[in-house]
DNA sequence: GTCGGTGCAAAGCCTTTGCAAAAGC
DNA sequence: GCTTTTGCAAAGGCTTTGCACCGAC
């Protein structure tokens, strides 16, 4: 994916290093980063780069689309880079481990959604609640006692 | 939907007038609330609940599995209560609207998953960004010359 | 009666803002 | 050269924490 060019090349705003480098860093990272990892990223890498750039350029990439931010269970807010691609995140609500998945089964769901005719869809974010298998194995029996005293 | 009371009286938790009044609130909004509107709904039913209380327990009902974190486009973190029930929610990436649907179309997807064998799925959440119609009316002329540019 | 929860107020920390210098175009 | 962006540091505001009292069980 090209890195924004395309979007800082329109006159609104000015392509600059720490941007780039912000968007560098998000495309590097497998997964999803915290405002702190991100920093302590995008630092590590440059360290003149200072928090209030870092700050201001997070909040004008999610305005400009670039990147996303996320709320997924048991954690904080998290940013990625957003490429407009669908995609999964698996979370497991007991050991919050998340699993990445690229939404190729998505597309179908796309075209079938009630409301295309209302909405232009331009990407999916799928969020799947549960339970990896070792924690579901885990949970099952105390699930159990609990059921009892609930009925 | 019962308001937790099968969960505080497992005995980790107790039952307190403010944490039912927190699930009570974010059951009868439509839609998402910031921290700021939860607090204000709170305090119009029962002043005398304070600040503290109420992040306490957010924090709390969010490890509980009664309420939920989202971060959608163009808005900070916000909560809803969480039924584990799947639903959708269409954003619009330019007027930042949100429209909730009840999301019997993912059951299908549910079990078209790929990952259902070693992940037990509790639920959906759907995420589509894209444009509404009037936005995406409005916005089409503008990307017809910014492509011009781009490509 | 015991232990957890609440309210208040103060402390803490993440985030934002102002301004002069630097960089992009 | 003009305008945007950055870095620094200080200001700001949301969140968290400590403690004594209250409430649930």
């Amino acid at each position: 994916m090209r890195s924004g060019e395309q979007f800082f090349s329109q006159g609104k705003h000015r392509r600059t290093v720490q941007r780039q480098l912000i968007l560098q860093v998000l495309e590097e990272a497998e997964g999803h980063l915290t405002m702190e990892q991100l920093t302590q990223r995008v630092q590590s890498i440059s360290p003149a780069v200072s928090l209030s750039t870092i700050y201001r350029n997070v909040e004008l990439l999610l305005a400009m689309g670039l990147m996303r931010a996320n709320h997924l269970l048991g954690e904080g807010t998290t940013y990625e880079r957003a490429d407009e691609q669908s995609h999964i995140h698996l979370v497991c609500q007991h050991c919050h481990h998340v699993i990445h998945l690229n939404a190729k089964s998505l597309e179908p769901l796309q075209a079938s959604l009630p409301v295309t005719a209302q909405f232009h869809v331009v990407s999916l974010a799928l969020t799947v609640a549960g339970y990896c298998t070792p924690c579901w194995t885990l949970l099952s029996a105390q699930e159990l006692s609990t059921a009892e005293k609930d009925s």
